[in-house]
DNA sequence: ATGGTTGTTTTACAA
């Protein structure tokens, strides 16, 4: 069963690159963030007519998640329990979408940016990590046995190796020590980075700036991530970083990441 | 040259 999570940065603009992708990895599921469309605006007929279920969220031009898969498409749930919400007044954003595929619980999250330390955004942030980590303990089940897949933009570098450089994110977002202990916390639950131990660093990242030339100067970030529970991770066979799809005219500024369970 | 790029319901805002 192979599962690839990517933010494509509006699916409208990126369906062929989409449809390209699941074809070219055999993909059995695709997490999508930031489809940037309403429900009504998605182009599902490519997906469809390779042979691929849909379950999107999307509510205007922001964030947006969805689901593509061929092994099922089953419970799908809009949100977490108690997800916070931004603004005044407050409002749900499409920033999380569940479903089970092919016998395994897969989330497809887009994790609020930030925007700037101190900015009600990122309180937010942070909040919305704290409440998906209780939720995500839960989903491992009374006895902790339950295939659960976390992927998506967590927006957050674990480590200082996952920046180009470390100095550039200082009094930066994504790189704080809150965001990495929020991150860290669900980890401490029992998920883990499946894919790092096949795409160890430094100088591995999933994300590049479209400005300043970031992609070729290889100045990125690791921030997109399939967490998997104990009964995921026993299951892996490979998993990979599709840089090659940043590249050319036309690409997201984040590339797909892609695992393979047995 | 105080910028440099994308996307969207665009001439503002989010990333």
């Amino acid at each position: 069963m192979r599962i690839a999570t990517w933010n494509c940065n509006s699916i409208r603009s990126r369906i062929d690159r989409a449809a390209a992708l699941l074809e070219r990895h055999d993909l059995d599921v695709l997490l999508l963030q930031e489809t940037k469309c309403r429900d009504d605006q998605f182009p599902l007929l490519p997906l469809e007519a390779a042979g691929y279920q849909v379950a999107h969220h999307g509510l205007n031009q922001w964030n947006g998640v969805a689901i593509v898969s061929r092994v099922g498409l089953e419970e799908v749930q809009v949100g977490f329990e108690q997800m916070p919400g931004f603004g005044d007044p407050l409002v749900s954003e499409a920033r999380a979408i569940g479903a089970t595929c092919g016998g395994v619980r897969l989330w497809s999250l887009y994790v609020p940016n930030g925007r700037e330390i101190g900015h009600p955004h990122y309180d937010y942030k942070l909040e919305w990590l704290k409440v998906l980590r209780d939720d995500a303990e839960r989903w491992l089940g009374p006895d902790g046995s339950a295939q659960v897949i976390l992927g998506g933009d967590w927006n957050i570098a674990p480590t200082d190796e996952d920046v180009w450089d470390p100095s550039f994110f200082e009094g930066k977002t994504h790189v704080t020590p809150p965001e990495r202990a929020a991150f860290a916390a669900i980890v401490d639950t029992g998920y883990a980075d499946l894919v790092r131990p096949y795409a160890p660093g430094p100088g591995t990242y999933t994300y590049w700036d479209y400005t300043q030339l970031r992609f070729p100067k290889k100045q990125g970030m690791r921030i997109d991530f399939l967490l998997g529970s104990p009964s995921v991770q026993a299951r892996m066979a490979d998993a990979f970083i599709d840089r090659e799809e940043r590249k050319g005219k036309g690409a997201s500024d984040h590339a797909p990441v892609v695992i393979t369970l047995d």
